[in-house]
Parts: C-alpha cells; sequence; structure tokens
DNA sequence: ATCGCTGCAAACGGTTTGCAACCTG
DNA sequence: CAGGTTGCAAACCGTTTGCAGCGAT
C-alpha cells in the first residue's frame, strides 16, 4: 500500500502530471478494502468531482498499475476490478456473494519459483485463486 | 476429455436434447486446443451451420460446463474462454501473444488441500494461473 | 401435442476512442 | 507556454434477453 508523497515522487520520474482528479482516485482505491471495479470507482469519486468522465477513470486506473501503485484483479470476464495491496497475496472469491478476500498461503508463496522450461515457458509472475464460500454466505447456507 | 457418447449418456440423464447445433459445438471444443472464445467457437460452428446464431452457442457451452464437459477460462475480463480438458490442470498465458497452455505443477496440486479456516474461508476450487512468455515469444524478443 | 431448443434482433454493460478545451509543471 | 490531461459523446465488443417458430419425443 503506497503513500501519496511515493505516489507524487514517481509522477515526477515518470513526468506525468498528478492532477486533482488522479489524487481522488488513488485515495479512493486506498481507502477501498473491497476491490473495486473502475464502475465503482467513478461512482465514489464522482461525488467530490462532479464533472469527472469515466474516461479519466480509465485512464488513471491504468496509468497506476503501470507505476505499480495498484494491481488489477481478474475473477470474472465481465469486468477489471483493482487491489491497493500490491504486496504478495492470493485471493479467495466467494461464489455466492462475489466478494474477494485477500488471504496469504505458504504453499501458493512457493510457487512463484515455479519452473516451466520444459514447457518453453519463461514464468514472470504466478496467480492464485480459491473459489469457495466465505464465512456469512456457508452460516446463510446452513 | 470426454467423449460423444459419454456426452449424449450425461444429456440423456440430465434429460436435455442433443441436437447437431450442440454436437458440432462440443466437436469443435474437443478438435480446438487453443481454449477459444465463444466467438472462435461461433465462427467455426458456422461454416458448418450457416443458420447459426451465437445465443446457441452461449447456451451450449453454458450447458456443457454445467455438466461438466469443459471448462472455463478467465485470463482476461474481456471475454470468457473455453477449456475442453477437464482434467486438473493450470495455465501458462504468455503476455505477448495472449496464447494459453496446459501445463501441471506438482506444487499446484499440494495447493488444492490449501485449508483457509483461519480466513472462515471454505474452498471448493483453486486456480492457477502463470504468465510470462511463450519460447517463440521469447525468441521474437531475443 | 408438448416442451425445449433455435435463430433473430435488439438491448445491455463495461471499456475505448476522438477531439476540443483546459490546466499543470 | 507547451504538452499532457480532462470531459463528453459516440463507438465498440462480448454477452444477454425476449420472443416467435420449429422440431424431437
Amino acid at each position: 500500500m503506497l503513500t501519496l508523497p511515493e505516489l507524487r515522487e514517481k509522477c515526477r520520474q515518470r513526468g506525468v502530471k498528478l492532477t486533482p482528479q488522479r489524487i481522488a482516485i488513488f485515495e479512493c482505491l486506498i481507502q477501498h478494502a473491497g476491490h473495486p471495479s473502475a464502475e465503482e470507482v467513478y461512482q465514489e469519486v464522482l461525488a467530490r468531482y462532479p464533472t469527472l468522465s469515466c474516461a479519466t477513470v480509465y485512464n488513471t486506473l491504468e496509468l497506476l498499475a503501470e507505476l505499480g501503485e495498484v494491481r488489477e484483479v481478474i475473477v470474472d470476464e465481465l469486468r477489471r476490478r483493482y487491489d491497493a495491496n500490491v504486496e504478495p497475496h492470493q485471493h479467495a472469491v466467494c461464489r455466492q456473494c462475489h466478494r474477494i478476500m485477500d488471504v496469504e498461503v505458504d504453499a501458493a508463496t512457493a510457487l512463484r519459483q515455479t519452473d516451466l522450461q520444459t514447457y518453453g515457458f519463461a514464468v514472470e509472475a504466478v496467480t492464485v485463486q480459491f473459489t469457495g464460500l466465505c464465512a456469512p454466505c456457508a452460516a446463510a447456507a446452513a
């Protein structure tokens, strides 16, 4: 989870401008633990910037991902989600309520050293995702 | 990889009709190792059934997934892809050409026993995905 | 004859694009 | 002051929906 001064520095290095909109979107992501979609970010920041356009949100999210400030999360084919937690971790996705939970599993960490040379594939990143039922949904089902 | 007679039997049990379109879509998936999208399946089967509609393709792919004959593969947020290989395995996705390769990794197999009780999460399935460069793209880059 | 399946066309929802006006560095 | 950024609106693309007609049991 990076801070605003760090973001400011990164923007300066990259020569991109740190506009109020970008700051607002970044802060929204930091405060939002729930892996929001672009649309959700748009709706939240819209309250502060009534003229905000969705194009700006998409541009900014892409920029933040390039800077390594946020991670794109793909759990379904419909929409991209964003995670301000850029530390190595995995996701547990509830098949009922579709909530996404950050988890940390040792066995998954070991996977990062996986060698796929026999397949002629150079691994750069590993994604692990668990699907199942979160506690509230498991309780509701019983 | 299931066979047509097995599919026929499953359909009979479920009480759904095995139409020529469904057979054609199923065969397309079996022959197609490249994890095709619905659109790609549609285009290929269209050659044999010029009146085929995309709705039928989507319906059939959903049905086949329910029957356990194919697996849905989510590698990007744009489109759903389908895999006729329903055996446990992982995917290696090339960030350059976006090709999807089936791989099998022991360490990933071990992940299936992961216990997320401390998170209050009941694991039902685990997905592992490697991102990197396939051999042709790595060669082209060098 | 019934009930499910198909084909068609329109709707839908997230994302992208082009461009003129604007504002940051 | 220049060039990146914004806002707007329309386009895009994969997917879904409603419905009339068809076909298998």
